[in-house]
DNA sequence: GTGAAAGCGCTAACAG
DNA sequence: CTGTTAGCGCTTTCAC
């Protein structure tokens, strides 16, 4: 036996098509499609004679022969970049929850898959040229993004959830979320409660959206006329990194409050409280960034910065929708605001 | 020739097709076709030189066409849930990764879908009937679980990611976890530590899958001869009712170690503990089940049961290929046993 | 081993 | 407004 051996057998056996529905009805094929496609074409005694021919038999286009035709898939890919076990994979879960929930309304339909090994593109490549979808949505753009580049070579139409940092080139739509204005508001809402050492930490330095949401910081601080010298640590994204960062910062600068680039390194900080029997909210405030799961259970409660993803879904389905109407359309982008959640600790 | 007047500016501009290929080749459509799908039937000659036509025009074979010709998609649908904010929504999502890479590489990609609004079965429906999808993957067959039975009437091939509790009609395979032995696992572990009263906070009775990881509990307690009397608790799946039960608890039954159906609830466990001062793992010791983010970033790290779901998407896609290639096949079940992952709570 | 026909079910483009 | 014609790109017969 071959490996490769395609012998499916499909789910509904008798399916009804568009010829049965004409047959029933009494008209030809074409005027069913049209009852589908474009109703107000029909006289609606037609209209209403084929849509009930439809309901009786129960019928629905088939996809594959109308993808085929209309060379259009209503298929959005998305790419699931690799488990990273620990680090925040909740800001796009709850994105592809939210993604998943507009496309639908949208006609849409999102198709996962993931990148084989190191060359992220190969994913891309297969779908995109089997014409299994008709975009793309992209999400990891932080980085010299190879995909948008490639994609945009391509001219494969795509909408990015995330800013062309740099990369001028870029003249394809993305939706982002301000991470500066949601650390400043972090910051600001710590020095309105009094705290004056506000300390910052981050990501290293090559990563754009970690520089991004520390100019938030550094900017609220600056703006109350407090320094930041000595206040600032950047680290990897993990909890050790964290609870490190903190301790020295800790020692060195006895700041009263930490922001932190994300809710991992928060927590990182609340081992550092709680290791010297420090109270977060209490003796020190913490507040996290992308309000995970973690936020809302930890004791006392992590105050978080949060982003719409809500709305950053449904800005990258429009962008879609225009994207694939009008395809040499001007690309637009749309940077979104973030909110604070407070609890517990700050 | 077809003189093809590219109207649509899809995304391929101009994707070679298989004549396109046996043209530059000097061979038919038909024997391009077979060098992709039964390169056995070639000659190794004429097989070279299809491949190189291939390489060189960079073609790949239209789905649409091809799932129109062989009535298959190669997709997998999945519903997502209504996000529900603060539950584990975790587990889902590991799991949704899982299959992707699983699926992968069996040749399929999955397809998210959502519910619409009340009825959980349009969308299946809908998708079905127009042939875009081969099968489904259902994961939420806890209560009642319509969907099964629907799936089952319709005869639609799907693989279940959990048992069909009691409905004895069931004749699809699944694939679940034992929660009973997770929690057996966890209780044994305690008891072993010395401690002699293990509580646990569970859900509500009319859940299967939260009596289940009861009855792990409870036959651990009993198998050391320990009385289980006033030491259970059954609240719904939230922080505040594991916080509250386990206040109650103590109160009442002085437990020295809890067992919970879920790291929410032991999550609320740990905030009892903080209100009253008592250190989690030296004073009381507590395990969560799911190992989500949580267990893995909360000081001292919560002690949690683990499902293997990478395994589970495995034999989730192994069920799916036999059941598509031998459609009435007898349906089998697969219990996959979880793992205790242990940190600072117990 | 390779090639020639015959559609899969649908819709764009016209004709009536 | 409705019907007829002609494929979309592929694979499944069945000749050669």
């Amino acid at each position: 036996m071959d490996s490769r051996s395609r012998t499916v057998t499909r789910i509904p056996v008798n399916a009804p098509t568009l010829a049965d529905v004409a047959e029933r009805a009494g008209v030809s094929r074409q005027t069913v499609s049209n009852a589908v496609n474009n109703p107000d074409l029909l006289r609606s005694d037609t209209l209403l004679r084929v849509q009930r021919a439809i309901g009786e038999l129960g019928y629905v286009p088939n996809r594959a022969a109308r993808n085929l035709r209309t060379r259009a898939s209503h298929l959005v890919g998305l790419r699931m970049s690799p488990v990273l076990e620990g680090v925040a994979t909740t800001v796009m879960d709850r994105f592809v929850h939210s993604l998943v929930w507009t496309s639908r309304e949208a006609g849409y339909h999102v198709l996962l898959f993931s990148g084989e090994g190191p060359d992220p593109l190969e994913g891309y490549d297969d779908l995109l040229r089997s014409t299994a979808v008709d975009a793309f949505v992209v999400t990891d753009t932080y980085l010299g993004n190879p995909q948008a580049v490639w994609l945009r070579e391509r001219r494969a139409p795509f909408v990015a959830f995330g800013r062309p940092w740099d990369d001028v080139e870029a003249r394809h739509p993305w939706v982002d979320v301000d991470g500066a204005a949601g650390t400043e508001l972090a910051t600001r809402h710590l020095l309105d409660r009094g705290h004056t050492k506000v300390a910052w930490i981050g990501w290293r330095k090559d990563s754009r959206i970690g520089e991004d949401r520390r100019s938030g910081w550094s900017r609220a601080m600056h703006e109350r006329g407090l320094s930041t010298t000595g206040l600032a640590s950047r680290v990897e994204d993990s909890l050790g990194s964290g609870r490190d960062a903190s301790a020295h910062l800790l020692d060195e600068a006895q700041p009263s409050a930490f922001v932190c680039a994300s809710d991992t390194l928060a927590m990182g900080v609340l081992h550092t409280l709680a290791d010297r029997g420090l109270h977060p909210g209490r003796d020190v405030a913490v507040v996290g960034f992308d309000d995970s799961q973690v936020a809302q259970l930890v004791h006392p409660g992590l105050t978080s910065v949060r982003q719409p993803l809500e709305e950053v879904a449904i800005a990258v389905v429009r962008s879609l929708e225009d994207l694939l109407a009008t395809p040499s359309q001007v690309a637009d982008g749309l940077l979104l605001s973030p909110t604070l959640v407070v609890r517990g600790t700050a």
